[in-house]
DNA sequence: TAGATTTATTACCGTATAGTTATACGATGC
DNA sequence: GCATCGTATAACTATACGGTAATAAATCTA
């Protein structure tokens, strides 16, 4: 029995799967991610930590609620964002290694003897 | 102990990352990708499964063969091209998980009493 | 050699989006 | 009320990218 299982998938389903992709693939909102690994922070903290401009960091959070990979929670002046989709370190580990790979072979071909 | 260890990322790994996730984030990319499941394939295998235009079909393919995610290989008029990167599967696997634990989310806030 | 077939490439268009600036909104404090 | 602070939004620009059509390149066949 193989390993993966061939579905049946709408094109409905292949767009959902890109746009949830779509989300991981922007190296700003990797950071943003990144940066949210040690729990919830506020936009300004966000802003100190990426090195992005503030509107840019809004709206890029924006967009991973949308998506539902962080939650906002708003107290006083501050809204305070965190992780709720864990899988995405998962995926991000799986990433990670998989370019590992790619570039230990590119190595290998280059140097080999 | 925590279960996802911080690293050090630099901005280019962070824009690696960020590559490695656009390769999956267009729909006929997916397709592709969901094509070739069963194995190798040509183009026109390609195209007729997905409904594409060669054309288009091709640019898809040249950009998964130049992230390492498929292989091509060229017999008489023929390209055949084949999955390398067998996690793209365990990604997508995580990427449903994760949608529908989003989708069943919604639902519950929608229709609970 | 000429023609047919498969794939790759080029050019073009329209759209989407990241980054930036400026401004609006909402809450707090004087 | 008014000023200030943190955040969100709007508007703009530049660029990237997907889809499409046309063409080129490479290989096979008659």
């Amino acid at each position: 029995m193989p390993k993966y299982r061939k579905e049946n998938l709408s094109d409905e389903a292949f767009d959902m799967i890109g746009e949830r992709f779509k989300a991981l693939a922007e190296p700003m909102r990797l950071k943003l991610i990144y940066a949210l690994m040690d729990g919830e922070k506020t936009v300004s903290q966000l802003v100190g930590e990426t090195g992005g401009f503030q509107a840019n960091v809004s709206k890029h959070l924006k967009m991973l609620l949308e998506v539902g990979i962080v939650a906002r929670r708003k107290q006083g002046l501050n809204s305070y964002y965190s992780i709720v989709d864990q899988t995405v370190f998962d995926l991000c580990d799986l990433i990670c290694g998989s370019i590992e790979d790619r570039l230990q072979a590119d190595l290998g071909s280059f140097s080999r003897s």
